[in-house]
RNA sequence: GGUCCAUUCGUCUAGUGGUUAGGACGUCAGGUUUUCAUCCUGUUAACAGGGGUUCGAUUCCCCUAUGGACUACCA
């Protein structure tokens, strides 16, 4: 048996050019698991004063989508990971989407074939198809490699003269790399350590379709060679293909990459990896932006979380900085990773901890930033307010909330009179005497004309104390027909900012309408 | 079925051959707020199981279990 120690400590890389690609396929939005391998990638390039690049793999044309493109890029500039070598921004090592180069990509399959590590097949989907049907059935398992391939419809199997002249004839075929019989491969993961695999376990996987693309194995191992990625971070599930991949490095005879091989986000219910057609089903976005085609999902960014609360969220699943640091800008992120320090395994994330990451970000920000925000919901409401006095309401209500949209929830009753009154507090509180109490509590409001806190509240308060009156019980009456229920910030700045005469309004109108 | 990977509180995780196994989110309780929310304080809860190795294993090794990925002319 032949053993094959895949050098996976070349001395060198340390001292080359650190360059990561993020490399998805546009078959619509890009979920949360793919920007968080983007994020992963673009960390680890800037830490190192590296290259990210982003690079597109559409050569499967039948699951090509339109406007996915335009949607990984955005979404990733949404986040703030910047794209340094990639369609929108070029490059010296383009084109950076496959399909721009198909011609070049049957090149290096004929290489493989004339070097003997790979060979036409002519066998159909539907004849493998039914040759695995029937495998299964006999309980073994189906595997195009070297147990097959003799007895297949390939040119290793078929003499000279045969094969040629099905090509000749035009007849489909795919060229298949030809994995050598039990040889033990050894080779390193960044994140997983060593790991062995042997050969004779993996089939004869297809490098070339039919339809004259290269599938991604054959395409990305050029690709990353010719764009001399020197580190790929990618999801877990292309850590079973690597050996196929370093099989395939060692035929053209390519220094690989490192690899760092990532854990999987997991969908909350702990049954699988997320996929994108989790959409709307898991109560939480799993989209970064809005997607408008077909299926529509929708996004963090229209839930109104902020970029850099959503990618020190995700930033924080599957890796962490070995201190208890939690909030981190881009910069501090870019400063503390390390491929290390990410986990094994794999994550489901709790929408409730992603609430709270923003909640902290909307604490940093400025009651004027808020109160541009929020101007925007309140004219979906028909209210047009002005910015000074929405700082002054942000600021009673800021803390409570974790999204600018949570903000009109605290504070319809700014804009308008209640319409209902609360009937348990009603039961509770409203006795006898509160609408006599409140009545009276009126006429001193109405000696008072700057409605400040400032001045009302000790005007208001020593009229209680010198009255003797019970300060809770008028506090929970008043409180009740100012807002309509027991809640909301403190009462002498909710009729500050509703001002003199609406807050007496309101007194009259919750005195005739509860009544007695 | 086969191959590979993984397994610390409900969740994200720290950590070590000898620790009261730490933090965060959540939960619950108390305090503050005369309300609600926030906030503060406290509480809760974990090394999957079984064998080794060892004076001693959560930590190292093996097995089992469980979970996951892959097993397409998809990536």
């Amino acid at each position: 048996m032949h053993i094959f120690v895949h050098n996976f400590n070349r001395f060198n890389h340390s001292m080359e050019q650190v360059r990561v690609r993020f490399a998805p396929s546009p078959t619509g939005p890009l979920h949360i698991g793919g920007v968080r391998t983007a994020l992963y990638n673009y960390l680890f390039a800037k830490k190192n004063k590296g290259t990210f690049i982003l690079r597109i793999e559409d050569t499967d044309q039948s699951r090509y989508t339109e406007g996915a493109e335009e949607y990984i890029m955005d979404s990733l500039r949404w986040c703030g990971i910047i794209v340094d070598e990639g369609i929108r921004e070029g490059g010296k090592f383009g084109p950076y989407r496959q399909s721009d180069k198909k011609a070049a990509f049957r090149e290096f399959a004929d290489t493989l074939i004339n070097k003997g590590d790979a060979y036409y097949a002519f066998d159909t989907s539907e004849q493998l198809e039914a040759l695995r049907r029937e495998s299964e059935k006999a309980g073994n398992t189906f595997i195009y490699n070297f147990a097959n391939r003799g007895k297949l419809n390939n040119s290793v199997s078929l003499k000279e003269a045969d094969w040629k002249e099905k090509i000749e004839r035009g007849e489909p075929y795919v060229i298949r790399y030809k994995m050598p019989h039990n040889e033990e491969i050894h080779f390193n993961d960044l994140i997983r350590g060593q790991i062995v695999v042997n050969t004779s376990t993996l089939d004869d996987k297809v490098l070339f379709k039919s339809d004259g693309m290269p599938t991604y194995h054959l395409a990305h191992i050029v690709d990353d060679h010719y764009m001399e990625i020197s580190h790929v971070i990618r999801g877990e599930e292309w850590l079973p293909s690597l050996p196929l991949h370093l099989m395939i490095y060692r035929s053209f005879g390519w220094e690989p990459p490192l690899y760092a091989h990532l854990p999987l986000l997991l969908k909350p219910d702990g049954k699988g990896k997320l996929s994108k057609r989790d959409g709307d089903t898991m109560g939480f976005p799993v989209f970064p932006l809005f997607w408008p085609y077909g299926e529509t999902a929708k996004g963090y960014r229209e839930e109104g979380y902020y970029p850099d609360a959503f990618v020190n969220m995700l930033a924080l699943l599957g890796w962490n900085p070995g201190t208890e640091q939690e909030i981190f800008s881009m910069q501090e992120l870019i400063e503390a990773f390390s491929i290390e320090r990410v986990g094994k395994s794999g994550s489901k994330f709790d929408p409730e901890k992603a609430k709270w990451f923003n909640h902290q970000y909307l604490q940093k920000k400025t009651n004027n930033q808020l109160s541009m925000e929020f101007r925007e919901i309140l004219r979906t409401h028909g209210k047009h307010e002005d910015i000074v006095d929405l700082e002054s309401l942000i600021g009673m209500v800021k803390e409570r909330v974790s999204f600018v949209k949570d903000i009109w929830a605290q504070t319809d009753f700014f804009f308008k009179t209640p319409e209902t009154y609360d009937q348990e507090v009603i039961k509770k509180r409203w006795k006898e005497d509160s609408a006599s109490l409140l009545l009276e509590l009126k006429e001193e409001l109405k000696k008072i004309d700057d409605f400040s806190a400032g001045s009302t509240e000790p005007v208001i308060k020593a009229w209680i104390e010198k009255k003797g009156y019970n300060t809770g019980a008028i506090m929970t009456v008043f409180r009740l027909v100012i807002v309509g229920a027991s809640r909301g910030p403190h009462m002498f700045d909710i009729i500050g900012w509703i001002g003199k005469a609406e807050t007496l309004n309101r007194i009259d109108r919750g005195v005739s309408i509860i009544g007695k």
